[in-house]
Order: C-alpha cells, then sequence, then structure tokens
RNA sequence: GGGGCCGUAGGGUAGCCUGGUCCAUCCUUCAUGCUUGGGGUGCAUGAGACCUGAGUUCAAAUCUCAGCGGCCCCA
C-alpha cells in the first residue's frame, strides 16, 4: 500500500506532449506535425509539405472561397513564370518586390535571353492578358480568380502557414471595370466575401484601410482583413487593393466608352492564402490539439467502439451508426483499431474532430451512443434512432460556441488606450486603440515610439470615439488600431 | 537589419565542458505475438540516430572553420 501510494505521487507522465497553447510559437510548430497538417521537416527554408490530412482541411476551407466566389467569378489559371520585361513595366510595383523576387535565368546550360520571375503575385502576368481581352464597355466588369502557389525570397524568420518561401494556396482575384467608382465597389464586395469566408470559420476579423505607407505597392489604397493570434500579435489574413487605373496606364488596359472614347479600365485585386488556415488552427486550437468547425473538419465524426469480451452486437451497432451518418454525407470514421478507447480518445481529439460518439454495453442497452464534444468536452448522449439529427444539432452549436468564443477573446485583447505609453504597455497584451489624426506624419511618429505598426482605422464600432492625436493633440474622431503584426 | 541559442533513430532526450569507457542512454514511436478494452493496458521479441563538408589528432557525437537547417530576442 505504501509503496503503491509512492507511485501515484511520480508526475504524471505525457505520452507524447504538445506544448501548452500558451507557449504559443512551440504549441503551433509541434501541432502542425502532431495534427498531420503540414511537414515541416522539408530540407529547404521556408518550404512545407501537406499532409493529405492537412491537405483536405485546406481543399475543405477553399471550398468555401471558391463557392462565395463562383457566384460572380470566374475561375482561371494564369502562368508561373513572368518575363522580366511585363514584371519591370509597373514602377511602384517592382520596387515593393524587387528584393524578393525569384529569377529563372538558365534553360538547360543556357542562359535565358528574357530572365523569367517565378510569380511573387500575378498582377504582372495578367495584365498584359487584360490588355488583349479588353476592348469595349461590354467587355466589362471582368472578375477573374486563381488558386495558385507564389514565391517571395523571404529572407527574414519563415513560419509554416504564416511567412513562407512558396505560398502555395494564394487565391487572388483581379477585377477590371470602367469607372474608380464601380472599382471601389468591388473592393467594399471583396471585403463582404472575406467576412463571410471568415464568419463560416468562425474566426473574429477587424477590417480597416491600411495607411498610406502601408498599402499595396502600385494601388490607390489597401483594405485588409486582420485578426488576432493567441501571442497577442494580429495577422493579416486578406487584402483587397483599389488599382485606379494605374496598372491599366503601364500595361495600356484600355475600353471603348459609349462615346466611343478610348478610357483606361480601372482595376481591382484581392487575396487570400494560406494564413487564412494558421488563423484557423490557431484560434480554435487547444492545449489538446486541433479544432475544427464541423464544416470544414476532415473528419466530422468520429465512432469508437468500447468492447467487452464477445463484441459483435457493439460493431455492428457502430457500423450501422457510420452508414446512417455517412447516408447524410457526413465524413465519419469508425475507429476499429485494437487499442484502448482512451488512446482512441487522445489521437482524435488531437486531430480536431467536432464530435466523438462512443457505443459500448452500456450504450447499447439504452439505445444510445454517448456523445462528446471536442469544443467544450461537454458528454450526454443521443438516440440512436435519431442520430443524425443529434450530430447535426451539436454542429450547429459548436459553430456558434466557436465564433462566440473567438468573438469575446477578440473583444477582451482590445485595449482602448490614450497615450503612447499606454499603447506600449498593452501592445504585449493585444491590439491597442488610440486616436490619430490620421496625418502621415503622426502615424509614423506613432509607430516609431510604440515599436508596432497602425493596422488602420477600423471600420464599425471600433473605429469610432473621440481623443485627441498623441502627436499633434489635434482633436480627432478616429480611432486607430495598433498591434505587433506577423 | 542586429544579437543570442541549437542540430544525436519518425518525435523528445543523455553523452559534448575534460576527445578513447559509445558498433551511443532513456522515453515515445514502429513491427510481430499474446494479453487487455467506459480516458494513453501489460508482457516478450525486434527495428531505427551522431546535419553536410573540410580541418586538428594516433583517435572526433565530443575541439576548430564553413555551409545548410531550426528556434528565440531586439529594431
Amino acid at each position: 500500500m505504501a509503496e503503491k501510494k509512492t507511485k501515484e505521487k511520480q508526475p504524471e507522465v505525457k505520452k507524447s506532449s504538445l506544448p501548452v497553447k500558451s507557449n504559443f510559437s512551440e504549441w503551433y510548430n509541434e501541432l502542425l506535425l502532431m495534427g498531420e497538417i503540414m511537414d515541416v521537416r522539408y530540407p529547404v527554408k521556408g518550404l512545407y509539405v501537406w499532409f493529405p490530412f492537412g491537405f483536405e482541411l485546406r481543399k475543405r476551407t477553399y471550398a468555401i472561397i471558391r463557392e462565395l466566389l463562383d457566384k460572380d467569378h470566374k475561375e482561371a489559371l494564369f502562368p508561373l513564370l513572368i518575363p522580366e520585361t511585363e514584371f519591370m513595366k509597373e514602377a511602384e510595383h517592382i520596387k515593393g518586390f524587387e528584393n524578393e523576387v525569384y529569377w529563372v535565368t538558365h534553360g538547360g546550360q543556357n542562359e535565358l535571353d528574357v530572365k523569367l520571375a517565378l510569380r511573387p503575385t500575378s498582377e504582372t502576368a495578367i495584365y498584359p492578358m487584360y490588355k488583349v481581352w479588353v476592348r469595349s464597355h461590354a467587355d466589362l466588369p471582368i472578375k477573374i480568380y486563381q488558386i495558385v502557389n507564389t514565391f517571395r525570397y523571404e529572407t527574414k524568420h519563415t513560419r509554416p502557414l504564416i511567412r513562407l518561401r512558396e505560398i502555395t494556396s494564394f487565391k487572388e482575384a483581379h477585377t477590371v471595370h470602367a469607372t474608380w467608382d464601380e472599382a471601389a465597389d468591388q473592393v467594399k464586395e471583396a471585403v463582404r466575401i472575406y467576412q463571410d469566408f471568415y464568419r463560416r470559420l468562425a474566426i473574429p476579423t477587424i477590417v480597416s484601410k491600411r495607411p498610406d505607407w502601408d498599402k499595396f505597392p502600385g494601388a490607390d489604397y489597401t483594405m485588409a482583413v486582420d485578426t488576432l493570434m493567441p501571442d497577442a500579435r494580429t495577422l493579416q489574413i486578406g487584402t483587397a487593393h483599389h488599382l485606379g487605373n494605374n496598372f491599366a496606364k503601364t500595361f495600356d488596359i484600355k475600353y471603348e466608352d459609349l462615346n466611343g472614347e478610348q478610357q483606361y479600365a480601372h482595376q481591382t485585386c484581392y487575396g487570400i492564402s494560406e494564413r487564412s488556415i494558421a488563423a484557423l488552427i490557431s484560434i480554435h486550437g487547444d492545449d489538446r490539439g486541433l479544432v475544427f468547425p464541423p464544416e470544414v473538419a476532415p473528419v466530422q465524426v468520429v465512432i469508437i467502439p468500447v468492447l467487452f469480451g464477445k463484441s459483435d452486437e457493439i460493431i455492428n451497432a457502430c457500423r450501422t451508426v457510420a452508414d446512417k451518418l455517412r447516408e447524410k454525407g457526413l465524413r465519419v470514421t469508425f475507429d476499429e483499431t485494437d487499442e484502448r478507447p482512451g488512446a482512441k480518445y487522445y489521437r482524435w481529439e488531437m486531430k480536431g474532430v467536432p464530435l466523438r460518439l462512443e457505443i459500448g454495453p452500456r450504450d447499447l442497452k439504452n439505445n444510445v451512443a454517448t456523445i462528446v464534444r471536442r469544443d467544450n468536452g461537454s458528454k450526454d448522449t443521443g438516440l440512436l434512432d435519431h442520430i443524425a439529427e443529434e450530430v447535426n444539432k451539436r454542429f450547429e452549436l459548436i459553430r456558434e460556441n466557436l465564433f462566440n468564443k473567438a468573438q469575446s477573446q477578440l473583444k477582451e485583447r482590445m485595449h482602448d488606450c490614450s497615450s503612447l505609453d499606454q499603447v506600449k504597455e498593452k501592445i504585449s497584451a493585444g491590439i491597442a486603440r488610440i486616436p490619430w489624426c490620421g496625418e502621415r506624419e503622426c502615424g509614423l511618429a506613432m509607430e516609431e515610439a510604440v515599436g508596432a505598426g497602425i493596422l488602420g482605422i477600423p471600420e464599425g464600432e471600433p473605429g469610432k470615439g473621440t481623443g485627441n492625436c498623441p502627436i499633434c493633440r489635434k482633436e480627432t474622431k478616429n480611432i486607430a488600431i495598433m498591434a505587433k503584426t506577423y
């Protein structure tokens, strides 16, 4: 007895340990591997491998983007390689990217006459074609998107899904319109689509207009969608740019208007990348591993049999339930492996499966399954006769709970500040709100003083208030948000 | 842009300071068999590693340099 007690005092040894989420950086890296999202061991800096499980998550997530865009966009595909002659046309654009472009300089042993850039983004691949395609006002608007890989020679710290040398999943849309105002409406529409998208992923966002010095190279202005990561840094997870007629002028994209006059077109572009998945994983995940909203979960329901001795009855009941759920279009795994139930619980919790059904002798006697929610751990039972309804009902609750939890966490970590010292203090805990007159000089001085970026003046409530600009002391109704950024 | 730390089986580690004891420790994982089964079952047997290159040395996981890769902090 005494012996046993000393044994129990030993600290519980975790089998395979995921670092706690409060240690975000390690947690994130380890989770990508243990959750089989990405293999970070590829031997080139900044390049990573999608595991099949992660790739399925990507597929389900991007299916939502496609669904939202396909309502009035067309999907197309442009080449990866861009000739230097096209790439170099737009001066500001080049300046923004020249230090991070990969160049193809050789074909076999021969040096190329015209070097080819691996697209860092596709404006200069697409717009030479738009010049050819756009002739008349009747051709407009054009709304095209593609989902492709892009390359950027990042020299700073690369991170899987967040800062990559090969962005594998860049969804970029490029639209052409007759007027500046129409293009501005399209930017609004793009932001609306992105908010719908992130709402479906249960990710709360903040939309703001980027300060002038932080806009897309070559754009009139940039709208950005940000979210807040667990380590109190913000992640830019979507942007929409109003390109005015800047690119139209350099690429000579013109249309003939109703009066027979040649006019430069107005353009927008907007993008989302696998950062959306970084946000999904980081915001919902917990100390036990991944947590997914049912809509994108690669496995939505796992069924675990609890066996004692002869077990045919239970196995058959599990199979019946699995079939029933699959008939309703649900993604179900029946875990028949020869492990103990407990081991299976841990495994599938790591993989983020929204619902676990346990079926054992006790359940079968009552004609129920024990149902456990991944998002909050709650455990109850549901009648086997109505199992699909029981599952769907809980999916709805999970969806809501994930969003509400994330939303309130975001709110809690937005701090109202009235001085730069206060901003400095609060910024390690989240996002700081501070009055800003909107002047470039003041903004840059604020960034300098705090050592963090101004994201912009957010749309809606967070951007409203009154106070004095901390630099020029002018009274203003604009509230800017500042944060450490990825 | 600046600084620091690190690289040993699939994952996590001991050994490195003070070179030889190392055909490299322990946990996990994986394979096979039995056992077990409502929160990581137990036993047996087996598999698997010193980042790459150069240098110092009789001798390098261990010391030096370079490359590649990873992590952290500051601007």
